[in-house]
RNA sequence: CGGGGUAUAGCGUAGCCCGGCUAGCGCGCCUGCUUUGGGAGCAGGAGGUCGCAGGUUCGAAUCCUGCUACCCCGACCA
C-alpha cells in the first residue's frame, strides 16, 4: 500500500486536507462548516493551551468566564464593531420547539419567541465590558487582566479544518488599564507572549508588527500581529493583540476614579490565538509523508516498535522496551508502546510518521543481543544504531535537535521566499511566480492598499515595528516612510 | 446568492447513455492459520432504504418530475 497522502506539488490544499484527515486530527461534522476535533488533533491543541495558559498567568492574567450569547443591543453601542462582525453573525430568536400539529416533526414554537434576540459570540468585547462597567469604580481595581477560554462562531461562508471553520476554539484576553501607555504595553506584551510561543514551541519562525486600516480589528485603535509563512509561499495570521484605545469604555460607559479624584475612561486591549494556530503548524513543518510536529507540542515524543520475529523472543523484546519505556517516562518524555500484533512493524513506522511522532525506537532480536536499540527522526529520517545505555539523555539531545532543525528550517525557507522589491513589474512577478513576504514601499493609503489587493490578491500583512528607509511606493510612486511586507493571505 | 458538479456498504468507486441487478470491485472491519527489520499472505465471513418523494413500465440504481444535502469556483473572512 502507497501513501495516502497528495504530494504538495501536486496539490497543496488537498495535502493538507489528507493530513489533518490521516493523521486524525479533524473532520468535517453533519453541522455545516463546524469540524469535529478528534482525540489527538484535541492533545496538540491541549498542549497548546497548557503552555500559553502559564503564560498568561506568568504575566498577571487570571481566567474567567463570560456567557456564549450577547444581547443584540450590546453589539450596537460599538460602531465600527458591529459593521465588522454583523454579516457573520449566528442569532438565537427562540427559545422553545414544539411537535408540528401535522405530525410531520419538531418545529419551532412561534410563540416563545424572544423579546430581545440574543448573537451567539463571533469575540466577547461587547459582553465583557459591559460587565466591566460594574467591576471597575477606582484607579485600585486597574490593571484588569481577564483571559478566557472559549469557543466562539463566524458564520464563514467558505470553511477549511482548522484555518477556517463555523465554530472555533480560542483564547481572548480583555484587559483594562489605567493610562494609554499601560494598555499599548499590555497589547504589545502580549504580542510578544505570541511570538515566544511561535518561535519557542511551534518551531514557527513569525514577523511581528502593526496592521494596517484595512486590517485592523473592528473597533480598534491599533492591532498587532504575528505573521507565519506556509510552505505554499501564502502568509497566515497567527495572533493579533489589539490596542482599543477607550473606544468599548466609552460605548459601554467604563470610568473610574483616579488618584487625583476625576472620572476617567479606562483603555483597553483585547488579543487572541485559536485553533487556527494547529493549521499553521501543519503547513510549517509537515511534509508528503505526513504530519511533522515539533517536540514540545506532540502529544507522544517517542513511539517503541517491537519487531517480533521468534515466538519465545516476545516476552524478551517487550520487557526491554518496557524497560526503556519506564525510563523515558521518568525522564519527562511521553513515550508510546505500540505492542498491538495485528500491525506490521513497516504498517507502524508509517503511521507514526502520518502522526508525526519526532522520534521512533524500533528493537528486534539484534538489537537485544546487542544491548542496543534503532532510533529515527521525523524530521529528516536519519536512522542510527545505539546503545541502550543512557537513551534518556540522548532522546532528550535529540529532541532538542529536532525542535531547533525544524525552526531553522522554517526560518531558512522564510528567507529564501522573502523579497525585497521596488518596481511593480517585480512586484507582480514575485506575487504571481514565487510567493513568499514581498517588503515593498508602500504610500499609506487604504486606496493604494484597495487597489493592490484587487490586483494582486496581495493584502498588507503587516507593517514592521521601528524606523525604516523611505522610499517611493510600489503602485503609485508617491513617498513611503517604510518597507511593509505585501503577502497573498490565508 | 450567481455559475458548475456530485449523491451507490465506514471510505473510495463500477454499473446509468442503451431498463432485465439476485447491485460488482478495492481499502477497511470480523474469525482462523501462517507472518512481522518500511504500509504481510491465504482461507472464510459480516455489512447496501442505490440521497428523499412521486411518476413511466411486466420490471427502475438506470428513464421523467419535484425536493434535499454536499463539493468546487466567485463575493465575505481569525
Amino acid at each position: 500500500m502507497g501513501s495516502k497522502i497528495t504530494s504538495r506539488a501536486e496539490n497543496y490544499s488537498q495535502w493538507y486536507i489528507d493530513i489533518v484527515q490521516n493523521a486524525g486530527l479533524a473532520e468535517n461534522s453533519a453541522v455545516r462548516g463546524c469540524m469535529v476535533i478528534k482525540p489527538y488533533g484535541f492533545a496538540i491543541w491541549e498542549k497548546m493551551r497548557d503552555v500559553l495558559d502559564k503564560m498568561f498567568k506568568d504575566t498577571g492574567h487570571q481566567n474567567a468566564y463570560f456567557p456564549i450569547f450577547i444581547p443584540k443591543s450590546f453589539f450596537s453601542k460599538e460602531a465600527s464593531h458591529v459593521e465588522g462582525f454583523a454579516k457573520e453573525c449566528a442569532v438565537v430568536t427562540h427559545y422553545r420547539l414544539k411537535n408540528a400539529p401535522d405530525g410531520s416533526g419538531i418545529v419551532v414554537d412561534e410563540d416563545a419567541k424572544l423579546e430581545e434576540e440574543l448573537i451567539v459570540r463571533p469575540t466577547s468585547e461587547t459582553i465583557i465590558w459591559d460587565t466591566y462597567r460594574d467591576w471597575i469604580q477606582s484607579y485600585r481595581d486597574l490593571p484588569l487582566l481577564i483571559n478566557q477560554w472559549a469557543n466562539v462562531v463566524r458564520w464563514e461562508m467558505r470553511t477549511r479544518l482548522f484555518l477556517r471553520t463555523a465554530e472555533f476554539l480560542w483564547q481572548e484576553g480583555h484587559t483594562a488599564h489605567a493610562t494609554q501607555k499601560e494598555a499599548v504595553e499590555e497589547a504589545e506584551r502580549m504580542l510578544d507572549v505570541y511570538a515566544t510561543f511561535a518561535e519557542d514551541w511551534m518551531a514557527m519562525p513569525v514577523l511581528r508588527g502593526v496592521k494596517s486600516a484595512n486590517e485592523r480589528f473592528a473597533g480598534a485603535v491599533e492591532t498587532y500581529c504575528i505573521e507565519a509563512l506556509m510552505q505554499d509561499g501564502k502568509a497566515l495570521q497567527a495572533g493579533t493583540s489589539h490596542f482599543l484605545g477607550q473606544n468599548f469604555a466609552k460605548a459601554f460607559d467604563v470610568k473610574f476614579l483616579s488618584k487625583e479624584n476625576q472620572q476617567e475612561y479606562v483603555w483597553a486591549t483585547s488579543w487572541g490565538v485559536s485553533t487556527r494556530l494547529i493549521g499553521a503548524l501543519i503547513m510549517t513543518h509537515s511534509d508528503d509523508k505526513g504530519l511533522v510536529l515539533p517536540p514540545t507540542l506532540a502529544p507522544i515524543q517517542v513511539v517503541l516498535v517491537p519487531i517480533l520475529k521468534k515466538e519465545k523472543q516476545t516476552p524478551l523484546i517487550l520487557n526491554y522496551l518496557r524497560e526503556i519505556e519506564a525510563e523515558l517516562k521518568n525522564a519527562g518524555i511521553s513515550v508510546k508502546l505500540d505492542d498491538s500484533d495485528n500491525y506490521s512493524p513497516g504498517w507502524k513506522f508509517a503511521e507514526y510518521e502520518m502522526k508525526g511522532v519526532p522520534l521512533r525506537i524500533a528493537v528486534g532480536e539484534r538489537d537485544l543481543e546487542g544491548n542496543n536499540l534503532e532510533i529515527a527522526r521525523r524530521d529528516n529520517f536519519a536512522k542510527e544504531i545505539v546503545s541502550r545505555e543512557g537513551i534518556a539523555d540522548r532522546v532528550i539531545a535529540m529532541l532538542v535537535d529536532i525542535q531547533s532543525n525544524l525552526f531553522q528550517r522554517a526560518s531558512a525557507f522564510r528567507a529564501e521566499s522573502s523579497h525585497t522589491v521596488d518596481s511593480w513589474a517585480e512586484f507582480v512577478d514575485v506575487l504571481e511566480n514565487k510567493g513568499g513576504f514581498v517588503y515593498a514601499h508602500w504610500d499609506g493609503t487604504s486606496e493604494t492598499e484597495e487597489k493592490i489587493k484587487e490586483m494582486t490578491k496581495a493584502t498588507i500583512r503587516l507593517i514592521p515595528f521601528g524606523e525604516g528607509e523611505s522610499g517611493k511606493c510600489v503602485l503609485t510612486g508617491n513617498p513611503s516612510a517604510r518597507r511593509v511586507v505585501f503577502a497573498k493571505a490565508y
